[in-house]
DNA sequence: TACCTGTTTCCTGTTT
DNA sequence: AAAACAGGAAACAGGT
């Protein structure tokens, strides 16, 4: 604890973005989210209450929310079929939220319609609010670790283990995959084999910061972690090509048939 | 409470 | 020379 406050200044590569630190983060060297993603806002939206109104970004984070409230297998979920903004999420049908979540599909619908025409939230509901007030730590992550329950078994099952909600690799995967919101902090080199390149690699660490609510990560301890990741097969080493990684055997949910 | 996992932090040395 | 890479060692934090 007393390291972690001590290297906060450290940081040399981005002192040049501090200056555009909203003022709640101010005590961050952190980048501007919007400035990295431009998908990302902190300003409240009065409007964003109705999922009518919820944009692509508030879309994604519901969806992540019912996978995690309710323990849906991530896996039977096609995912694309919700790049959606809230106005036209709000016009699927039943028969289009069974056609894009399976057996799922009734439970995601069910719940939307309550909040459609409840008008508010209740507190264990998706709150727009929430996101703006964790700020970072809401980057989309649309594709959890696949549960161990088949996608038609009990949705309410109890919390399965993954103790700090996303891993590191799963971060980095959720941005790879949603080039709306990645905006060039990460590139894919050959997108079927899951070669991937960092572009702006202390945006992303500080991303990742933000998420575990760090506001000291660089690169340098970002990648210590991702190096772990080569002994796992969660990452296989790339030779002789810095800031390129490769996902490994171990690794799920990056293919594009995966999706 | 002890233990485990997944990092985080720090460090020294090497490579690009 | 600077940035990135390698990987050991120890600390840390949340979960079981």
């Amino acid at each position: 604890m007393v390291r972690h406050t001590t290297c906060i200044m450290s940081i040399p590569s981005t002192a040049s973005i501090e200056s555009q630190l909203p003022t709640t983060w101010s005590s961050y060297p952190c980048p501007d989210i919007s400035t990295v993603m431009p998908g990302y806002t902190s300003r409240l939206w009065s409007q964003d209450y109705k999922p009518q109104y919820w944009s692509k970004y508030l879309v994604w984070q519901w969806l992540q929310q019912m996978v995690d409230m309710h323990q849906i297998d991530a896996a039977s979920i096609h995912f694309q079929n919700f790049d959606v903004d809230g106005h036209q999420l709000c016009s699927m049908t039943y028969q289009d939220f069974t056609r894009a979540a399976g057996t799922v599909g009734p439970i995601l619908y069910q719940s939307l319609n309550e909040l459609k025409w409840r008008g508010q939230y209740p507190g264990v509901e998706f709150n727009p609010l929430d996101i703006i007030k964790s700020e970072a730590d809401d980057f989309p992550c649309p594709f959890p670790e696949p549960s161990i329950y088949p996608a038609d078994s009990r949705p309410h099952q109890m919390k399965k283990h993954n103790p700090r909600g996303t891993h590191l690799w799963e971060f980095i995967r959720d941005i790879l995959l949603n080039p709306e919101r990645n905006s060039g902090l990460l590139k894919w080199e050959d997108r079927t084999d899951g070669v991937f390149r960092f572009l702006k690699s202390e945006a992303v660490a500080q991303l990742w910061g933000k998420k575990k609510n760090n506001s000291s990560m660089t690169y340098e301890k970002l990648s210590r972690a991702m190096r772990y990741y080569y002994k796992r097969e969660i990452l296989e080493h790339v030779d002789g090509r810095r800031l390129v990684y490769k996902f490994g055997k171990n690794a799920q949910g990056w293919r594009e048939s995966e999706k």
